[in-house]
DNA sequence: TGCGCAAATAGCTAAATAGTCAAGTAGAAT
DNA sequence: ATTCTACTTGACTATTTAGCTATTTGCGCA
């Protein structure tokens, strides 16, 4: 994405903003292992069939599930699961970002030496 | 991302909000060449200073850029060159996005044979 | 034809946030 | 020391949006 004019950024930008939200990343999860109709995510997920709805919609505009009615039920299902891959290499970068910041703080708490414990009277 | 807890989700969504504006977006491809510091990107990206600046706050927050002060300026450089890749994949998708819409107003623009234009008297 | 259920939408509220300008802060240079 | 410059932060506004409840739509079925 080198040199993107700036609507192509806008549009990378409404990509990101769609999996922005825990609660449309917990319906990918859910859709992972199988589609879904709109009742049974929101029961799973705690929340309204409306909110969900429009979280469906959302996911729907943008190609990352797809929709399928079927009795008087819509399932929805996964349509695009390079999603995951995404997902897994964020979950990467945020580890090392954990290590990072342990490491920082660490560098704060090891300088005082460990304490040797001699024969210590049950702490806590 | 499997089976994550709700607090996982949360991170991995706070995440993809960081990048989810174009201005972050516009500021992460400049850095791409090479350091700049806070005025030279708040004129690339024509906003003022001090919104540039609190957007390279957050960035900075999240481990995406890193800060060095010289002289009396703060440079930022690319601290996590991945989300670069993270940004192709993305871009790959969206890519693909549009063939696939392009493909489904095809077909309702195709079924009308393509007309055969026949000494046409300059059209428009 | 009308009933009943699932989903989608309308309308609302509260919270988050991108942008602004103005004030504060901290080095550099005179 | 004072001033200049660059960056940051405070305070505000306007916009967006996740959630709710209530209503409408659409389909299956009696």
């Amino acid at each position: 994405m080198e040199g993107l004019p700036s609507d192509a950024l806008v549009r990378v930008a409404a990509y990101f903003q769609v999996l922005a939200e825990p609660t449309r990343l917990q319906i990918l999860n859910l859709l992972r292992q199988q589609e879904r109709n709109v009742g049974e995510l929101a029961q799973l997920c705690g929340y309204s069939a409306a909110n969900i709805s429009r979280h469906l919609s959302l996911l729907t505009q943008h190609g990352f599930v797809a929709r399928e009615t079927r009795g008087n039920s819509a399932f929805y299902r996964i349509a695009d699961p390079s999603v995951y891959d995404l997902c897994d290499l964020v979950c990467g970068n945020i580890a090392r970002q954990f290590e990072r910041t342990a490491s920082e703080r660490a560098a704060f708490v090891a300088p005082v030496a460990p304490r040797k414990r001699v024969r210590g009277p049950a702490a806590r």
